[in-house]
DNA sequence: TTAAGTGCAAATCGTTTGCAGTTCG
DNA sequence: CGAACTGCAAACGATTTGCACTTAA
């Protein structure tokens, strides 16, 4: 993997990257490369989803996004929030998010890491459900 | 579209569900649907990958196997512990992922979720660190 | 200039579904 | 018999790749 420090000497400075990054930079969350897709689109750029998925790709590689898969088998990205740590709580249904936080959870987090000879350590929560609001009796999925 | 995984109406017994049944017994870990499928076939019995998915679908709702997502999207079945929930520590240099468990999170997860209204409640948790073998300074990769 | 970057369309690949034929009860 | 169940092939949807075209440096 790449050096910390050492920047990518193939690693030009395009208009498409730019919107990409500020459409992550802007997000609060995870986001689907759909939805990011989107996001660039909302804020006037045309960039092409292969550029999307590729360029993700590339932050990920140098740490600078963080990835996980849900349960539909699709990758969600967030920038990775160095050393900063908090979580979310998003509804299935309207995707609103609340940040939570909880010592034990960071705790119980590095805690196990070490027991298992693990260092450098980053962790990420993420909780599905349904707020409040879209769970009631007359909502919908 | 009858599904096994619809309302419980009869569940049958049938040759194809003994040998998924019995493949998943005696699988030592996690499976994916087409590693399910080669066992069975070494076990002597013909089932259609159709059928994999379709029994591992109604076990999962049974709550008698675990579904988790793979990196690569895939999904791995493994049979049983039910209430249990695994999370993982994995590597970011060789990817090697180790699994963790630990009541206390789960407890948190619902709990917070719960005080904010929300219900349904899924998580996923995921821990990046470099192993041991990787923060050894001889390491490469 | 020229290789990295981009985008469209086609290709992948795991998983799901339509449908007609089987089988349990 | 009839509702479940099965399996093949086609459909799907997210992600990747082939390839010709742009563009940053």
């Amino acid at each position: 993997m790449d050096e910390p420090g050492r920047s990518n000497p193939t690693a030009r400075a395009t208009r498409q990257r730019a919107a990409i990054s500020q459409a992550l930079n802007a997000a609060d969350g995870f986001r689907t490369a759909q939805e990011l897709f989107d996001d660039v689109r909302n804020a006037g750029e045309r960039v092409g989803l292969t550029t999307i998925y590729r360029t993700l790709q590339w932050l990920a590689q140098k740490g600078e996004v963080d990835v996980l898969v849900t349960k539909d088998g699709e990758a969600i990205y967030r920038r990775c929030s160095t050393g900063e740590h908090h979580h979310h709580l998003v509804c299935r249904s309207c995707g609103h998010s609340v940040e939570i936080t909880n010592a034990d959870v960071e705790e119980w987090a590095s805690q196990t890491a070490a027991n298992h000879g693990f260092s450098a350590i980053t962790h990420t929560v993420e909780v599905f459900g349904f707020c409040r609001a879209c769970s009631s009796p007359d909502s919908d999925e």
